[in-house]
This record gives C-alpha cells, sequence and structure tokens, in this order.
DNA sequence: CTGGTTGCAAAACCTTTGCAAAGTC
DNA sequence: GACTTTGCAAAGGTTTTGCAACCAG
C-alpha cells in the first residue's frame, strides 16, 4: 500500500500539470491525491478502490472527481484504463503498462512478457496498417488449471 | 437483413435443443426467433438490436428472455458475444466467429485473418499454459488513418 | 475576470434478478 | 407433476452528466 516503487510523485505531478496546460486545461488540488493514490496502488485497482483510498486522507474529494481526474491522466498518456472481464475497469501508470490474461473460468490473472505480443503487433501493422495496442482489454482464455478441469464439461 | 448465409436454422435449432436437453434444461418456443435474428444479423448485433428483431415478429417476446437464451446459446457453445469498446457486447455466431481490431479514435472496426494470431496462441500455451481465446474482447489501437491524424494531437 | 473544476445528486447505460404465471418433458 | 422458462418490473453495478458554487490562471 506504501510502495512508491521508485516512482518520483512531484515529477509525474509536473508533467501532467504541463501537459494539461498545453491543452488549456488547469490542475486543481485534487489531482495530487488521486495520483498518490495510483501510484501506491501499483496496478489492478478499480476508480472505486482508488476513490477509498483518496477518501481516507481526503474525505472531501468526490468519486466523479477521482472519475474525472483518471480521465484527465489517460488524456495525457499517465495512466490507462484495462479491462480483465465484466467488472470495473482497472488503472495502471503507463510506465507500468504490461498486458493480461484473465481465466473465464477462475478469474486469475496472469502477466506475461509483452514482448510475447510483438510479433503480432508487427503483423498487425504490416496487414492492416493498425497500432495495436494489448493494454486495453485483457486476452481471455482458460488457465493451465481450468483446461484441465472443464474438459470433461466444457462445451464445444 | 435477410442474409441467411449458409447457415441452416432448423439443424442449429436441434443441436441447441440437444445440448440443453443434455444438461437437464428445457426447449421453450422462443429460442427459435432469438436464433433467427442471430443468424439473420450475421455478426456485430447488440443484445438490444437483436431484440427488436425479434420484437418485429414475436411483440409479445420480453428483452430479457432475449438476453437470458443468447446466454444459453454461449453456454452451449452456438454463440459469443465480444466487446468492440465501452458499449454493449455484440454477439456472433461461433460458427462465424473470428477476431476483432477496433480503432479508438474512429471507432472502425477491423476484421483480420485468425490465422494471424495463431503464433501468439501457441507462444502464450506454451509460456504460460493458457489457452488463449481471441474473440472475447477486441484488440483496440488505431487504425492507419487515425495515426495519422492524431501525430499532431496524440498524447506523448 | 474568464472559463475550467468541484461536490452533489440524479441520470444513463447495459444487464441481471425475484416472482408468479405459463410452458416443457 | 416436477421443474424450467417466461413476462414483467425492479434492481444491480459502473460510469457519466447537469448544475451552481468554487477556484486557477
Amino acid at each position: 500500500v506504501t510502495t512508491t516503487d521508485q516512482v518520483d510523485i512531484d515529477r509525474v505531478l509536473a508533467e501532467i500539470v504541463e501537459r494539461l496546460h498545453g491543452r488549456g486545461l488547469r490542475a486543481s488540488a485534487c489531482l495530487r491525491p488521486v495520483l498518490e493514490a495510483l501510484i501506491a496502488a501499483d496496478g489492478h485497482r478499480s476508480a472505486e478502490e482508488l476513490g477509498e483510498e483518496v477518501h481516507a486522507r481526503h474525505p472531501e474529494i468526490h468519486q466523479s472527481t477521482v472519475y474525472r481526474n483518471l480521465d484527465r491522466f489517460e488524456q495525457v498518456g499517465i495512466a490507462y484504463h484495462t479491462h480483465l472481464g465484466h467488472g470495473p475497469a482497472l488503472w495502471h501508470l503507463t510506465a507500468r503498462s504490461h498486458p493480461h490474461l484473465t481465466c473465464v473460468s477462475c478469474g486469475a490473472v496472469v502477466t506475461v512478457d509483452p514482448g510475447l505480443f510483438e510479433a503480432l503487433s508487427v503483423a498487425l501493422q504490416r496487414q492492416a496498417g493498425f497500432t495495436a495496442d494489448f493494454r486495453h482489454f485483457a486476452v481471455t482464455g482458460r488457465c493451465a488449471a481450468c483446461v484441465g478441469l472443464t474438459e470433461q464439461t466444457a462445451p464445444r
């Protein structure tokens, strides 16, 4: 919960403010607490969970402000959200981005070497002119354990 | 809207009924209209859109029944739903399944050769024992046109 | 001062669920 | 007749939005 993990809050905050200003947007005092929660969380946290962490120190900051500032972080490229399944979106620092695999049976989340996606990226770029981003949606499937379990009951 | 596209409704329906019975479930008269809408739609239709098509001929069939029967089709492997973005899930016949690319800027949906995903499938299986299914979530990114457009305004 | 940001409450959006009645095997 | 499925209405979970007050540049 306190893992700042080599991320300098002040430096990141300054970058956010600079980029917001570049777009004619403004920087309020609410940015920092939300950023702190995001950095402390180290990934895989929903907006609501981040909001709870923010409220612990700043009860006056409303949940809708958390949503709005996370959106701003995403707009300026500092953070992004990912969908692992049917639940709420999970937020990460872009600096810590990575693709996810999720098991549709047990919900396990597996993080894999981003390099594995390189060849497909190149192929999609070449074949369709498409610049893929494998972080926004997870790849669903079945983990090794669940493939074994479901072979006797699974549809087709 | 009338493209039955080589799919024999009666045969598919019989398969659905058989599989439902195999699970101790029952087959009601509502199955066929929902299946017909799904077959006619030929992919990329939301449950609500399919419901509208069902209502045109069968106004008595409730939208929740459409949801429930689509779920049943998925349970028996005849259909699946996919998420292309933040909107509602889109439904397809499994027989016509394919992976999707969606552009986060313009919303374009690109369908690519499933073979492109083969190498990654094998790699994920080997490295993580994970059986990937690239149909459930689309791969997001930017299409060629939007990459060009956003290079001057994009974050980072 | 101009106009972006906040707190609040309410709505939006898509989907699921509880229940009694109807239908299936 | 036992048990599933339906229509209906209501709720569910997550996110967005309208608005007046507030605050940053």
